[in-house]
DNA sequence: CCGTATCCATTCCGATACTG
DNA sequence: CAGTATCGGAATGGATACGG
């Protein structure tokens, strides 16, 4: 669904709040063919949506949906996951901040309902009907 | 580094504690030849690292590295997307428990590191150094 | 059982030219 | 500015056959 180059890219960019056309274009250096044809498919598939532009426009804006903008946590773990291991201190370019405070937001974690935070290995897929899938040895 | 069909459904398997190359063979239904190129590339990257198995083998295990682990909740991010939009209740057909009291895990959020949860509209990139990138119009 | 090698089809992408 | 049309090349993937 967004397993291409591009969609997540022109997702970010979207929460950066970039929303016609040509924006894109520059701002990923992408070719116009290919923004075109992410664009129908982000739009075809609920994650955008065309809005009109304020008044007198020939064009539209390209804005986030409610399903697009729940991609806010998975673009921050990618993010603080680039961060963190794909950039060398020289080359980190930016920080996602608060905007009251100024400061980095805080680390993403998976937590448990009551709070408590999880390692991967204290959690398991639970099988709710067994599919096609071998129900090979899973978790610990 | 993972924007291809099959890498992130490589790890997410080593996740649920797959590590031989058949066991995601048969479970992602993936040609072996894709595979192969998959996982020696996950190595290189240092998301995957091979592991001699236990006594006398002559193959290894794919297991994660400290950096494949921190994808936990990248992982965790876009399962429970794909839950939200992408199934009906009809189709679900797993779900991440915690292992102790076999209850769902909560939901990720974005959090300030106070601990109050953050809107994507109540972040802001900051660029530390611009760069190529035109300092278009960002946030609100 | 664990891969590699080969072949072929499809998808993806960039560059360019064109329309309104 | 906002696209569409076309072309060629690269990446991706599936099937199959083969070898350790």
């Amino acid at each position: 669904m967004i397993g291409d180059r591009w969609s997540l890219l022109i997702v970010r960019d979207a929460f950066d709040g970039v929303r016609r056309f040509g924006e894109f274009q520059r701002g990923l250096g992408v070719s116009k063919g290919i923004l075109s044809t992410r664009l129908r498919e982000l739009v075809a598939r609920g994650v955008l949506e065309t809005e009109p532009v304020s008044d007198e426009s020939a064009y539209q804006d390209y804005v986030l949906t409610a399903k697009g903008r729940d991609l806010f946590p998975l673009i921050v773990a990618l993010r603080q996951w680039g961060e963190d291991h794909c950039f060398g201190p020289a080359e980190r370019h930016s920080a996602l901040v608060e905007n009251e405070t100024g400061e980095p937001v805080g680390r993403l974690e998976v937590r448990s309902k009551s709070g408590r935070k999880l390692t991967p290995s204290e959690t398991t897929v639970h099988k709710l009907s067994a599919q096609r899938r071998a129900a090979g040895r899973r978790g610990k």
